[in-house]
DNA sequence: TGACAAGATAACTATATAGCTATATATTCA
DNA sequence: TGAATATATAGCTATATAGTTATCTTGTCA
């Protein structure tokens, strides 16, 4: 298992199940319209028809994609008449999110940089 | 594309590209074997002979899988001889997995106890 | 040079899912 | 009650990809 190499710390133990729960936390998060849904619920609560605008998503669309992010629990959902007021359940999704922001742009900066250098 | 709904903050203003770099990004990480292979390589560079038995995959699969993260920029590769060292290049994906541990820690938890607090 | 070993890749199959259309459900209002 | 509206869902198709087997490439060593 450790193949003969120094250990640098502690290594996180993970059962089986912790891999297939970690990697389907970020499936959720996989999805482009997904994350403009989460997106457009930054400022706070938003109905279906308001979230279809904000994304280019059709009905249907939106709402599967909105069971999906309440079956994880990263949405609340909130009826009213006929309408249904999503939300964002945690916040963390934002910092998780802004966080592989800073991380692509600093990425795709170095790789510019080295192509720069490269002189092509 | 507000719905007349009041701010709480300033909201990031996100291109159409960066939703699907970020979705993107995620994709990467959706995948229990890949999240197996950088846990793997926690305590520093593997071979590939080595991540198969870490992992359990087989070594077309391991390859493969190894490739994916290899293009995101999450690990990296040296050649030695015949064989193939893979480190992990951001340990970044670390602070995240970390994270989202955290979060479905806690999760879980909250929901265990509303199951607990219905009476069931 | 030939045999062997490590790794990468091609080609295939099976499965999952995004997006679509059509329909069902539920609420409001005339 | 019936019409209209908002949302959810069922069913379909097309695409993406995980896992597998077989093959190719490259480096080592006799």
């Amino acid at each position: 298992m450790s193949c003969h190499v120094p250990l640098n710390g502690p290594r996180p133990e993970l059962t089986d199940a912790a891999y297939d729960q970690i990697a389907t936390f970020f499936k959720v998060l996989a999805d482009p319209l997904r994350i403009r849904l989460l997106n457009a619920l930054y400022d706070g609560e938003r109905t279906v028809m308001c979230l279809m605008n904000a994304t280019g998503g059709n009905q249907a669309n939106v709402s599967k994609h909105l069971r999906v992010l309440l079956d994880a629990g990263l949405v609340s959902r909130r009826k009213e008449g006929t309408n249904a007021f999503y939300g964002v359940a945690d916040p963390f999704v934002f910092t998780l999110c802004e966080q592989v922001c800073d991380r692509q742009h600093a990425y795709l900066e170095a790789r510019a940089n080295l192509f720069r250098e490269s002189g092509f």
